[in-house]
DNA sequence: TTTAGCACTCAGTGACATAGAGTGCTAACA
DNA sequence: TGTTAGCACTCTATGTCACTGAGTGCTAAA
């Protein structure tokens, strides 16, 4: 059903697809891609294909173009994977060679190597703060009713929030707060925090209590909201270059799409969730109107555990063995830079 | 030579134009803006105009535009501001009534409610960390060979970043160091840190003159780099709406624009500088390929201190009325909040 | 000074012909 | 039986042409 010949045309009518975003037509097929057959050999396969539901024309005597199984078959079956170019190697090690000031800095780094790279528009997910646990909590007094909490947590990202505190209270009495916090909360992930050590806290910071109910609000938010629906997206503006952006349309869906963050964060969380690199192809993407794209997303983690997403996303018409490569080989790099920034192994 | 009527025709040929995005002609003004002229007589006060500067046409025979000059004079002369309608006014009230978390939170809130206002593109420049004054300064110990630092700003901002440390430094070391820095950098402002300031901390810390280079390099990346880059834009593709952009090159330019954020920091600055708004139209903006675009901006102040600003990017085709008044009262909102957020006035 | 009238210009639109790419089918061929 | 050459057919894209309508500029009359 599927032999050798008709794979070899499959193949070329994705590959020449993906290059030149034309319909391809048997004759280009012949002439390109040297089967060793004629036109009308090669038109016999494509009318298989067609039924088949691999290909498809944009109307009558018009080249074929891959419909989405057809892409699913080539990147199942088809495609070998393109490694990077020893340029882009090197590239990526100098970039991660600068020194790290701030996870942030290396998660937007990342992102704007991935579309550096890909030239589609690049996502990244920063590590979930629920993970990891606390390193340091600090609470600053600002003015008589205001003072800043702050947290560091142990993979290197810093969560701050102003609160109001009464009056009454002191410059005193807040770095007792913060004694006791430091003490019960240390080395606690944010997660794990239930409710025995609350009632800990609480007993020793009676007097208190009011400071104490605004940190288990940080850190609830924190939890929940604040970082979880931060992602950085690089290279928007390169996708326009693709010629499926002609059409003024299609961009501002796009972008709309672009401007809602937990949209975003939930399309790259939604991969299959095992280790790998995801391909998601066109309606596989089982999200609003996102018609046309394909998604290609990997995690990343640290010490093994999943700690955030990297992703792709770009038309169907997508250089799938390139970007599973790249994304493959961020993953692990960003994955390793991380866990240096964070267990202090750098060099 | 720029009699009564002749400004009523240049005020009817802009307003219509701001509104339709159609070249206009003597008949639509006469018929819509009732001058109880006829045509005739419009036609002859265009060709005036046109010959004064003031319009254009884009072709024989077709009707007039505003050119930039046309719009000058409009803004300058001709227009009345529109004031904002009650329901804005509540939306905006209302947007700021929210607990403040962060002065980043506010100034993000700022730059939505200022494109939802507009429906151009809102720019927000956070406030210089420069001119604000150490609240506090804290070293946090992470693991062997890393270490945090992290400094709260009075203006409720904080900065933070990773910092390599010798691993011949204890965790006890880091807290005497933290207990220095604070001391000696305590309602200092970062641009006034100088020479004599340093070398007090070198002879204190004469042990420890690492950190200290580092923490020195944090302050001056921090005053240089690290905020000043930052800008918030908001509603960028709610500008595609506009029908100058029914062509995809000017998108493209448009957002290759956007992405580039130093280049939008030096525009937003560079307003007259005086205290008010600030329009600039066109060519005004003599910055790169920026055509057919107009700014309008207005810094924002804390305690009378200029402390950074706001602005609207949308085409020169632009409800200037409108936007006046809608950025005018934003930074005075602004301003207010943060003042309330620094000071801890809030009720 | 204003207005009516008229000739002129030019973008936009629809009708039409043409070229070119590509297909599907049939019949001949190995 | 699989492959190929040939040919008619389909459909898009492109270019031409004429027509329409909005709008102007000029002239002469009011």
């Amino acid at each position: 059903m599927m032999d050798d010949r008709k794979q070899k045309v499959l193949w070329a009518i994705v590959h020449d697809y993906i290059a030149t975003a034309e319909p391809v037509g048997s004759r280009t097929i012949a002439k390109k891609y040297r089967l060793g057959v004629s036109p009308a050999t090669i038109r016999n396969e494509m009318s298989d294909l067609e039924e088949q539901g691999f290909i498809e024309q944009p109307y009558t005597s018009a080249g074929r173009i891959p419909s989405e199984r057809g892409y699913r078959y080539y990147v199942d079956f088809l495609m070998r994977r393109q490694e990077l170019s020893k340029e882009e190697e090197d590239l990526i090690r100098r970039e991660y060679k600068v020194k790290v000031r701030d996870v942030g800095q290396v998660i937007q780094r990342t992102g704007q190597l991935l579309s550096q790279l890909t030239h589609y528009t690049a996502m990244v997910l920063p590590p979930r703060i629920g993970i990891s646990s606390f390193k340091h909590v600090q609470i600053v007094y600002m003015h008589q009713s205001q003072a800043m909490l702050i947290a560091i947590m142990d993979n290197g990202t810093v969560q701050h929030r102003l609160i109001e505190i009464p009056e009454s209270i002191t410059a005193m009495d807040i770095e007792t707060i913060s004694k006791v916090l430091n003490a019960k909360l240390q080395g606690q992930a944010m997660k794990s925090i239930k409710l025995n050590l609350v009632k800990d806290i609480f007993s020793e910071l009676a007097r208190h209590r009011h400071i104490l109910d605004l940190v288990m609000e940080l850190v609830q938010e924190s939890l929940t909201l604040e970082f979880e629906d931060k992602i950085y997206l690089g290279g928007v503006f390169n996708m326009l270059n693709q010629p499926e952006f002609r059409n003024v349309e299609r961009i501002k869906t796009m972008l709309s799409i672009m401007e809602q963050e937990k949209l975003l964060c939930n399309l790259l969380e939604g991969g299959t969730g095992d280790e790998g690199v995801t391909v998601r192809i066109g309606g596989e993407i089982d999200q609003w109107n996102i018609k046309e794209c394909s998604m290609i997303t990997a995690p990343y983690s640290i010490r093994g555990r999943k700690m955030g997403f990297i992703g792709v996303l770009g038309p169907t018409r997508m250089e799938y063995a390139k970007v599973i490569s790249v994304v493959d080989y961020m993953t692990k790099y960003l994955s390793q830079t991380l866990e240096q920034v964070i267990r202090g192994r750098r060099k």
